[in-house]
DNA sequence: AATTATTATATGTATATACACTGTGCATAT
DNA sequence: ATATGCACAGTGTATATACATATAATAATT
Protein backbone atom coordinates (compact mmCIF):
# COMPACT_ATOMS: atom_id res chain seq x y z
CA UNK A 1 0.00 0.00 0.00
CA UNK A 2 0.91 3.61 -0.21
CA UNK A 3 3.00 3.78 -3.43
CA UNK A 4 3.89 7.37 -4.42
CA UNK A 5 1.58 8.72 -7.00
CA UNK A 6 3.97 9.58 -10.46
CA UNK A 7 2.71 13.36 -10.94
CA UNK A 8 2.79 15.04 -13.75
CA UNK A 9 2.57 18.57 -12.25
CA UNK A 10 5.72 20.14 -12.88
CA UNK A 11 5.85 22.22 -9.75
CA UNK A 12 4.92 19.31 -7.60
CA UNK A 13 7.77 17.66 -9.21
CA UNK A 14 10.33 20.89 -8.69
CA UNK A 15 9.51 20.93 -5.03
CA UNK A 16 9.57 17.00 -4.39
CA UNK A 17 13.28 17.76 -6.49
CA UNK A 18 14.50 20.03 -4.15
CA UNK A 19 13.44 18.72 -1.01
CA UNK A 20 14.72 15.50 -2.10
CA UNK A 21 17.95 17.19 -3.10
CA UNK A 22 18.28 19.29 -0.12
CA UNK A 23 18.49 16.31 2.20
CA UNK A 24 20.72 14.54 0.06
CA UNK A 25 23.54 17.87 -0.08
CA UNK A 26 22.40 18.28 3.89
CA UNK A 27 23.56 14.23 4.72
CA UNK A 28 26.87 14.79 2.01
CA UNK A 29 27.29 18.23 4.28
CA UNK A 30 26.94 16.64 7.69
CA UNK A 31 30.68 17.42 9.98
CA UNK A 32 30.71 20.82 8.20
CA UNK A 33 28.35 22.20 10.69
CA UNK A 34 26.33 23.84 7.90
CA UNK A 35 23.02 22.53 5.77
CA UNK A 36 22.70 24.08 2.03
CA UNK A 37 20.92 26.85 2.90
CA UNK A 38 23.79 27.78 4.81
CA UNK A 39 26.37 26.89 2.65
CA UNK A 40 24.85 29.03 0.32
CA UNK A 41 24.51 32.26 2.14
CA UNK A 42 28.32 31.83 3.36
CA UNK A 43 29.71 31.23 0.24
CA UNK A 44 28.21 34.35 -1.35
CA UNK A 45 29.29 36.49 1.58
CA UNK A 46 32.73 35.02 0.89
CA UNK A 47 32.11 36.15 -2.09
CA UNK A 48 31.00 39.57 -1.61
CA UNK A 49 33.72 39.83 1.40
CA UNK A 50 30.73 42.13 3.40
CA UNK A 51 27.61 42.68 2.86
CA UNK A 52 24.77 44.36 4.09
CA UNK A 53 21.24 42.11 4.35
CA UNK A 54 19.81 43.81 1.20
CA UNK A 55 23.22 43.50 -0.92
CA UNK A 56 23.28 39.89 0.26
CA UNK A 57 19.77 38.59 -0.15
CA UNK A 58 19.91 40.26 -3.53
CA UNK A 59 22.65 37.92 -4.97
CA UNK A 60 21.55 34.55 -3.31
CA UNK A 61 18.28 35.68 -4.57
CA UNK A 62 16.16 36.02 -1.48
CA UNK A 63 13.50 38.14 0.07
CA UNK A 64 14.93 40.27 2.48
CA UNK A 65 12.66 39.44 5.35
CA UNK A 66 13.43 35.84 4.59
CA UNK A 67 17.08 37.02 4.76
CA UNK A 68 16.73 38.41 8.12
CA UNK A 69 15.23 35.18 9.29
CA UNK A 70 18.32 33.03 7.45
CA UNK A 71 21.02 35.24 9.14
CA UNK A 72 19.31 34.95 12.59
CA UNK A 73 20.12 31.96 11.99
CA UNK A 74 23.92 31.46 10.94
CA UNK A 75 24.42 33.97 13.27
CA UNK A 76 22.85 32.35 15.83
CA UNK A 77 25.63 29.48 15.00
CA UNK A 78 28.66 32.02 14.80
CA UNK A 79 29.50 31.76 11.10
CA UNK A 80 29.19 35.48 10.62
CA UNK A 81 29.66 38.47 12.67
CA UNK A 82 27.98 41.98 12.48
CA UNK A 83 30.11 44.70 12.02
CA UNK A 84 28.10 47.23 13.65
CA UNK A 85 28.52 50.80 12.71
CA UNK A 86 26.40 52.23 9.78
CA UNK A 87 24.38 50.07 7.84
CA UNK A 88 24.41 46.82 9.59
CA UNK A 89 27.59 44.97 7.62
CA UNK A 90 27.77 41.38 7.70
CA UNK A 91 31.29 39.39 7.77
CA UNK A 92 32.30 36.05 7.91
CA UNK A 93 33.59 35.13 10.92
CA UNK A 94 37.01 32.55 11.53
CA UNK A 95 34.33 29.72 12.74
CA UNK A 96 32.67 30.96 9.31
CA UNK A 97 35.54 30.42 7.48
CA UNK A 98 36.91 26.87 8.72
CA UNK A 99 33.15 25.80 8.11
CA UNK A 100 32.96 26.73 4.84
CA UNK A 101 36.46 25.11 3.71
CA UNK A 102 35.78 21.64 5.09
CA UNK A 103 32.41 22.21 3.13
CA UNK A 104 33.79 22.83 0.09
CA UNK A 105 34.53 19.63 -0.88
CA UNK A 106 31.45 17.78 0.56
CA UNK A 107 29.35 20.11 -1.46
CA UNK A 108 31.27 19.31 -4.39
CA UNK A 109 30.91 15.29 -3.78
CA UNK A 110 27.47 16.44 -3.67
CA UNK A 111 27.71 17.53 -7.07
CA UNK A 112 28.99 15.07 -8.52
CA UNK A 113 26.69 12.52 -7.09
CA UNK A 114 23.72 14.53 -9.04
CA UNK A 115 25.24 14.19 -11.92
CA UNK A 116 25.87 10.34 -11.35
CA UNK A 117 21.98 9.97 -10.75
CA UNK A 118 20.87 12.12 -13.27
CA UNK A 119 23.50 12.02 -15.67
CA UNK A 120 24.84 14.83 -17.45
CA UNK A 121 22.51 15.93 -19.80
CA UNK A 122 19.44 16.07 -17.25
CA UNK A 123 21.73 17.74 -14.43
CA UNK A 124 22.58 20.50 -17.29
CA UNK A 125 19.02 21.17 -17.42
CA UNK A 126 18.71 21.56 -13.61
CA UNK A 127 20.56 24.49 -14.41
CA UNK A 128 19.52 25.83 -16.86
CA UNK A 129 16.06 25.39 -16.07
CA UNK A 130 17.06 27.77 -12.67
CA UNK A 131 18.72 30.35 -14.66
CA UNK A 132 15.51 30.05 -17.03
CA UNK A 133 13.26 30.68 -13.40
CA UNK A 134 15.11 32.88 -11.87
CA UNK A 135 14.31 35.75 -13.92
CA UNK A 136 10.61 35.25 -13.72
CA UNK A 137 9.64 37.51 -10.94
CA UNK A 138 12.09 40.71 -12.28
CA UNK A 139 10.04 40.57 -15.57
CA UNK A 140 6.71 40.51 -13.23
CA UNK A 141 7.60 43.36 -11.35
CA UNK A 142 8.97 44.81 -15.33
CA UNK A 143 6.03 44.43 -17.04
CA UNK A 144 4.69 46.69 -13.99
CA UNK B 1 23.72 46.24 -7.70
CA UNK B 2 22.48 43.68 -6.24
CA UNK B 3 22.57 41.43 -9.10
CA UNK B 4 20.90 37.95 -8.89
CA UNK B 5 24.44 35.22 -9.00
CA UNK B 6 23.80 32.58 -10.98
CA UNK B 7 24.77 29.26 -9.09
CA UNK B 8 25.88 26.38 -10.46
CA UNK B 9 24.72 24.20 -7.08
CA UNK B 10 22.56 21.86 -8.40
CA UNK B 11 20.54 21.81 -5.12
CA UNK B 12 20.43 26.10 -5.09
CA UNK B 13 19.26 25.77 -8.95
CA UNK B 14 16.41 23.21 -7.88
CA UNK B 15 15.16 25.60 -4.31
CA UNK B 16 15.00 28.49 -6.85
CA UNK B 17 12.95 26.80 -9.37
CA UNK B 18 11.05 25.03 -6.81
CA UNK B 19 9.70 28.71 -5.24
CA UNK B 20 9.57 30.59 -8.13
CA UNK B 21 7.18 27.62 -10.11
CA UNK B 22 5.26 27.70 -7.15
CA UNK B 23 4.38 31.26 -6.88
CA UNK B 24 3.63 30.88 -10.58
CA UNK B 25 1.18 28.04 -10.04
CA UNK B 26 -0.45 30.21 -6.90
CA UNK B 27 -0.47 33.12 -8.84
CA UNK B 28 -2.40 31.07 -11.53
CA UNK B 29 -4.45 29.22 -9.19
CA UNK B 30 -5.75 32.57 -7.91
CA UNK B 31 -9.75 32.73 -7.83
CA UNK B 32 -9.95 28.98 -6.71
CA UNK B 33 -9.02 29.53 -3.32
CA UNK B 34 -5.87 27.17 -3.92
CA UNK B 35 -2.40 27.34 -3.26
CA UNK B 36 -0.29 24.94 -5.42
CA UNK B 37 0.36 22.56 -2.23
CA UNK B 38 -3.69 22.14 -1.23
CA UNK B 39 -4.49 22.16 -5.15
CA UNK B 40 -1.78 18.60 -5.02
CA UNK B 41 -2.87 16.91 -1.77
CA UNK B 42 -6.91 17.86 -2.84
CA UNK B 43 -6.85 15.94 -6.25
CA UNK B 44 -4.92 12.89 -4.73
CA UNK B 45 -7.56 12.71 -2.35
CA UNK B 46 -10.28 13.08 -4.91
CA UNK B 47 -7.91 10.22 -6.76
CA UNK B 48 -8.28 8.17 -3.36
CA UNK B 49 -11.34 8.97 -2.43
CA UNK B 50 -10.76 8.44 0.84
CA UNK B 51 -7.74 7.65 3.19
CA UNK B 52 -6.23 8.32 6.44
CA UNK B 53 -2.92 10.62 7.03
CA UNK B 54 -0.61 7.62 6.13
CA UNK B 55 -1.94 6.24 3.51
CA UNK B 56 -2.81 10.20 1.76
CA UNK B 57 1.21 11.22 3.09
CA UNK B 58 2.65 8.27 1.31
CA UNK B 59 0.67 8.69 -1.68
CA UNK B 60 1.72 12.65 -1.90
CA UNK B 61 5.23 11.42 -0.95
CA UNK B 62 5.51 13.92 2.27
CA UNK B 63 6.31 13.38 5.71
CA UNK B 64 3.51 12.01 8.19
CA UNK B 65 4.23 14.46 10.47
CA UNK B 66 4.27 17.50 7.72
CA UNK B 67 0.72 15.79 6.26
CA UNK B 68 -1.25 16.55 10.05
CA UNK B 69 0.25 20.18 9.21
CA UNK B 70 -0.44 20.66 5.83
CA UNK B 71 -4.23 18.88 6.33
CA UNK B 72 -4.98 20.85 9.04
CA UNK B 73 -4.30 24.01 6.80
CA UNK B 74 -7.30 22.65 4.19
CA UNK B 75 -9.39 21.88 7.06
CA UNK B 76 -9.78 24.89 8.33
CA UNK B 77 -10.33 25.90 5.26
CA UNK B 78 -13.55 23.99 4.97
CA UNK B 79 -11.76 21.35 1.98
CA UNK B 80 -11.77 18.15 3.50
CA UNK B 81 -13.36 16.55 6.08
CA UNK B 82 -12.79 14.21 8.63
CA UNK B 83 -15.15 10.53 8.49
CA UNK B 84 -14.74 10.47 12.27
CA UNK B 85 -15.14 6.45 13.42
CA UNK B 86 -12.22 4.39 13.58
CA UNK B 87 -9.25 5.19 12.23
CA UNK B 88 -9.73 8.78 11.21
CA UNK B 89 -10.90 9.44 7.03
CA UNK B 90 -10.61 12.14 4.90
CA UNK B 91 -13.00 12.82 2.19
CA UNK B 92 -13.76 15.43 -0.09
CA UNK B 93 -16.06 18.40 1.07
CA UNK B 94 -18.41 19.89 -1.30
CA UNK B 95 -16.45 23.22 -0.81
CA UNK B 96 -13.33 20.76 -1.80
CA UNK B 97 -14.95 19.64 -4.71
CA UNK B 98 -15.85 22.74 -6.29
CA UNK B 99 -12.53 24.42 -5.17
CA UNK B 100 -11.02 21.79 -7.07
CA UNK B 101 -13.01 21.72 -10.02
CA UNK B 102 -12.76 25.38 -10.31
CA UNK B 103 -8.56 24.59 -10.00
CA UNK B 104 -8.01 22.51 -12.74
CA UNK B 105 -8.51 24.32 -16.03
CA UNK B 106 -6.00 26.93 -13.77
CA UNK B 107 -3.59 24.78 -13.20
CA UNK B 108 -3.34 23.23 -16.46
CA UNK B 109 -2.79 26.78 -18.04
CA UNK B 110 -0.02 27.00 -15.42
CA UNK B 111 1.12 23.29 -16.88
CA UNK B 112 1.23 25.00 -20.20
CA UNK B 113 2.95 28.65 -18.90
CA UNK B 114 6.28 25.97 -17.85
CA UNK B 115 6.47 24.37 -21.14
CA UNK B 116 6.51 27.91 -23.12
CA UNK B 117 8.70 28.89 -20.40
CA UNK B 118 10.87 26.09 -20.62
CA UNK B 119 10.44 24.30 -23.75
CA UNK B 120 8.97 21.07 -24.32
CA UNK B 121 12.82 19.47 -23.58
CA UNK B 122 13.45 21.00 -20.39
CA UNK B 123 9.84 20.67 -19.46
CA UNK B 124 9.89 17.13 -19.84
CA UNK B 125 13.13 16.94 -18.09
CA UNK B 126 11.54 18.19 -14.64
CA UNK B 127 9.53 15.16 -14.71
CA UNK B 128 11.97 12.92 -15.63
CA UNK B 129 14.09 14.53 -12.99
CA UNK B 130 11.30 14.11 -10.38
CA UNK B 131 10.75 10.91 -10.91
CA UNK B 132 13.88 9.75 -10.42
CA UNK B 133 14.92 11.93 -7.08
CA UNK B 134 11.58 10.77 -5.70
CA UNK B 135 12.85 6.99 -5.62
CA UNK B 136 16.50 8.55 -3.58
CA UNK B 137 14.61 8.30 0.22
CA UNK B 138 13.13 4.90 -0.75
CA UNK B 139 16.35 3.55 -1.53
CA UNK B 140 17.99 4.99 1.53
CA UNK B 141 15.64 3.02 3.65
CA UNK B 142 16.79 -0.12 1.42
CA UNK B 143 20.22 0.04 1.96
CA UNK B 144 19.69 0.31 5.72
C1' DA C 1 16.90 73.05 12.34
C1' DA C 2 12.62 70.75 11.24
C1' DT C 3 10.12 68.22 7.98
C1' DT C 4 9.84 65.14 4.43
C1' DA C 5 11.50 61.51 1.53
C1' DT C 6 14.15 57.49 0.86
C1' DT C 7 16.34 53.43 2.17
C1' DA C 8 17.19 49.61 5.47
C1' DT C 9 15.80 46.54 8.71
C1' DA C 10 12.42 43.91 11.32
C1' DT C 11 7.79 41.75 12.53
C1' DG C 12 3.21 39.56 11.78
C1' DT C 13 1.10 36.08 9.52
C1' DA C 14 0.80 32.11 6.45
C1' DT C 15 2.66 28.20 4.22
C1' DA C 16 5.87 24.23 3.67
C1' DT C 17 9.01 20.60 5.19
C1' DA C 18 11.17 16.85 8.19
C1' DC C 19 13.34 14.30 12.21
C1' DA C 20 12.95 12.77 16.73
C1' DC C 21 10.01 11.72 20.01
C1' DT C 22 5.47 11.08 22.48
C1' DG C 23 1.00 9.34 23.04
C1' DT C 24 -2.73 6.11 22.05
C1' DG C 25 -5.20 2.29 20.88
C1' DC C 26 -5.60 -2.23 18.97
C1' DA C 27 -3.67 -6.93 18.21
C1' DT C 28 -1.11 -10.70 19.38
C1' DA C 29 1.50 -13.65 22.17
C1' DT C 30 2.48 -15.91 26.25
C1' DA D 1 -5.69 -11.24 31.24
C1' DT D 2 -1.52 -8.92 31.21
C1' DA D 3 2.33 -7.66 28.57
C1' DT D 4 4.51 -6.66 24.50
C1' DG D 5 4.50 -4.89 20.18
C1' DC D 6 2.86 -2.51 16.16
C1' DA D 7 0.32 0.98 13.58
C1' DC D 8 -1.32 5.38 13.53
C1' DA D 9 -1.66 10.23 15.04
C1' DG D 10 0.27 14.22 17.05
C1' DT D 11 3.91 17.61 19.22
C1' DG D 12 8.48 19.87 19.78
C1' DT D 13 11.96 21.88 17.48
C1' DA D 14 14.44 23.54 13.44
C1' DT D 15 14.69 25.24 8.90
C1' DA D 16 12.93 27.70 4.75
C1' DT D 17 10.10 30.97 2.18
C1' DA D 18 7.38 35.39 1.06
C1' DC D 19 3.91 39.32 1.25
C1' DA D 20 2.26 43.09 3.72
C1' DT D 21 3.25 46.12 6.95
C1' DA D 22 5.80 48.55 10.47
C1' DT D 23 9.85 50.76 12.39
C1' DA D 24 14.31 52.80 12.32
C1' DA D 25 17.85 55.40 10.38
C1' DT D 26 19.75 58.25 7.07
C1' DA D 27 19.49 61.75 3.34
C1' DA D 28 17.40 65.63 1.12
C1' DT D 29 14.83 69.79 0.91
C1' DT D 30 13.16 73.96 2.17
Amino acid sequence: MGELYKSKCYCTNLRRSANAVSALYDSELEGSGLTVGQYYLLINLRRLGSANITHWADTVGLERSTMVRNIRVVESHGFVEQTEGRGKTYTLSDKGNSALDKAIPKWEKAQSRIVELLGREDAEAVIRIGWTLQNLKAEDETVL
